[in-house]
DNA sequence: GTCTATACGCTGATAGAC
DNA sequence: GTCTATCAGCGTATAGAC
């Protein structure tokens, strides 16, 4: 791995963590054994490595969707999980929380790279849903984007809130949206 | 209303606007116009500030919830999302979920303070949720308290995620919300 | 209660040597 | 690519006058 893919990687669990405005190019530095300035040769501003951290894990959404293309949605929509699950294991909340509750205090060019990777990310719970109302696997009455609104609330509430309230209640929430997507409605 | 009462609502304005983290006692001192030393008279630190922050809410939820108290469910669970209601149309996250998101990297006091607070508005929610249920105007197949952590997080996660998404968003999950419990499962 | 003055660590960032 | 050196600005916080 290359110091500037460590570098993403660590400021990325930075963010997750702590917050874009909670963590420094000291800490990144420290951790890698490198200068400060250094960091600035891969990433002028704190700005362009957090842009760097938001195209890597769009990356990274785009690979699990791909990965789970020809799945049933049950499958898929357990593969979504996963994500949040991974870091409800490490305590950390999805980079989505992270960034748009500090949104309003960030650069705007963080809030335009941001905007498309929501979408995609909407779009493919979107899809998950029709897909599996369509199949007669999911049953839910508000429409794919909300019900898909829904569910990415409940997963990324539950990684911020279960820091207070416990770290079981992760597996509470996503068992139960699971099962209530399964149930019938009259 | 008094100096005090006024820090402790810009603080708050401040922490649901852009966190914690991303708001200064100068920030406080220029609209108040006074200077920062000023400020701490009044509180010692930030985290005391923070800390008077939390309490103010929490004081405030429990008199929302008093105010409802011989109210129907119905009633009570749309005081409790006009909280949220209020919040959106000011582009504001909540508390818990601004302070929660940057919970490691603050002052440990704050969440020994916040916790409590989650803990009664869960109560609170759950409450609801149970009395809705025993009437029968709510319907829903997790437990009382795993279903109140669903709507939580979906409130507090779409003020979050709607900031990017679109506002007319949250008024979706809203509805959608409150129609889902209202609707009998199989 | 608010002020002036000040301390001082941390932060992101730059210039230029190696 | 990484370093040393350096910077200006910001942030919280304190001391002591008024």
């Amino acid at each position: 791995m290359t110091t500037k893919e460590n570098l993403i990687k660590l400021a990325t669990d930075l963010i997750l963590e702590k917050g874009f405005n909670a963590f420094s190019f000291y800490d990144l530095a420290k951790t890698m054994d490198i200068k400060t300035a250094s960091i600035h040769y891969h990433f002028p501003t704190k700005t362009d490595l957090g842009i760097a951290v938001i195209r890597q894990q769009s990356e990274s959404f785009i690979a699990l969707q791909a990965a789970n293309q020809k799945k049933d949605p049950v499958t898929k929509l357990e593969a979504f999980f996963s994500i949040y699950s991974r870091h409800k294991s490490q305590g950390k909340v999805c980079m989505v929380g992270s960034l748009c509750t500090d949104l309003y205090s960030l650069d705007p060019a963080i809030e335009k790279e941001l905007k498309p990777v929501v979408e995609s990310i909407l779009q493919w719970v979107t899809d998950i849903l029709k897909e599996g109302k369509r199949k007669g696997v999911f049953h839910f009455s508000a429409t794919p984007r909300t019900k898909a609104l829904l569910i990415i609330t409940n997963m990324l509430g539950i990684l911020q809130v279960s820091r207070i309230t416990g770290k079981t209640d992760f597996n509470e929430v996503r068992t139960a949206i699971l099962k209530e997507l399964k149930t019938k409605t009259e």
